[in-house]
DNA sequence: CGAACCCTTGATGGCGATCAAACGCCGTGG
DNA sequence: CCACGGCGTTTGATCGCCATCAAGGGTTCG
């Protein structure tokens, strides 16, 4: 591992408030791993060997069944991903891919779980990640099943455009097919989405958005009364 | 609260493996309270004061949004519910009411917390409530995304008959207008996908189903390779 | 006995998927 | 440098799943 990406891992929810013995013993036993873009980490219902944290490049989590697949999560650094199978010792409920070319810290399942039975902040951190990853579980099943299409992608893009500073605009990082995914369209359809909130206070230009009339668009989309949690 | 239900609550996976006086502490500190039938016990957007324990009862979760609502989960005694509004201390995300009569233990979410920080088993018990549940909202967030609602049907039909014994037979406990919200649909679709299904080895009877053949409903419904985590 | 309410069945309509084709962007290779 | 090909996106046409609207049958409870 190079010198100058451990303290960004160190900042993670996750590793922030552990030992520092405890977590030197976590990057001691992990083994930081480059991977080609477009490249399977693991597929679903494999047993789950390694928690994978994305230093660098993008992923996404997908599911599939019938031949159909569907994005559950696209992961941005730094952030780790597929911790309740590691906690669980349980099979993976999603595939991994990358998007880009990506390095990836994979810590051994057995090393995560043993050094949350011994350092109770870990646990804690554990604990609270879990807890903030059903909540958002929660919200993105209420929204599929209340919302319709271009509500999603109304709600997504407020959400984005505050992230992203409030400033009334908002840059698409992924592609859109994959934004689609994501939302549980085809591409298609998310691209009249697009036309229907041109009418709802949304220009569209390429992958830049920017929200004209703020009180149009969330008098369309709805969005929920509680805000997205902090991570 | 009456003795002979002390051991049924306490036989809970969340309070099973902490110390004999926390769980005590716990209990005295706690409300245990009858509710009548179609009472609503908290709504979505209110600060979480209590983590709830059902029973005897049955109660509904639900979600809403402009007007519509859907059933998020039907909590059956003896279990929690609410665990990850109350760690993280913030806001519901999702409504209760009672079905039917029910008694619910409430446990002040401040005790909670700090019952947390002191018991290491608690902790952990509770770490691993909350992946079970994150793993369980992946599976019904997937189903939703990727499976039309006849197959939705099929899917619930066998999940319910492997924990109602194998035998073939499975036996609706819930309303059909509320199995419909759940499986995100309408009665009258939920009706019309039990027909779709007797072409597909289902026999229905009212509440009471049987399974005629199970690799023809297999073969349409395309059940997850990984069978749901037992809690 | 009647009034709800749940479930079912039928008719219709809308949202979103699928199929198809054209456009624009970008990298490669001539 | 330009032509070509591939891929993502957009737009249009059609189809299918599911929601909605409507009505009738059965059960429960006052």
């Amino acid at each position: 591992m190079r010198a100058g990406e451990k303290p960004e891992i160190s900042q993670l929810p996750l590793f922030r408030e552990m030992g520092d013995s405890d977590r030197e013993r976590i990057f001691a036993g992990s083994f930081l791993q480059v991977f080609p873009p477009q490249l399977t980490l693991f597929e679903l219902g494999q047993h789950a060997d390694f928690l994978h944290v994305l230093v660098d490049g993008l992923v996404e989590l997908y599911a599939s069944s019938a031949g159909r697949d569907t994005t559950m999560r696209i992961v941005e650094p730094v952030s780790s991903f597929i911790l309740a199978a590691v906690v669980t010792d349980m099979p993976y409920l999603m595939s991994a891919r990358t998007l880009v070319a990506s390095r990836i810290l994979l810590v051994p399942a057995r090393l995560v779980r043993e050094m949350i039975r011994q350092d109770v902040s870990l646990m804690e951190a554990t604990m609270r990640e879990l807890a903030l990853g059903y909540r958002d579980l929660v919200r993105a099943l209420t929204d599929m099943k209340l919302r319709q299409s271009a509500e999603r992608l109304g709600n997504l893009i407020l959400q984005q455009e505050l992230r992203q500073g409030g400033t009334g605009k908002v840059r698409l990082r992924a592609e859109k097919r994959l934004l689609a995914s994501l939302l549980g369209m085809t591409p298609e359809n998310l691209s009249r989405a697009f036309g229907v909130l041109g009418q709802h206070g949304v220009e569209v230009d390429g992958a830049q958005l920017k929200i004209t009339d703020r009180a149009a668009l969330e008098a369309f989309a709805r969005p929920d009364p509680v805000k997205p949690d902090e991570h």
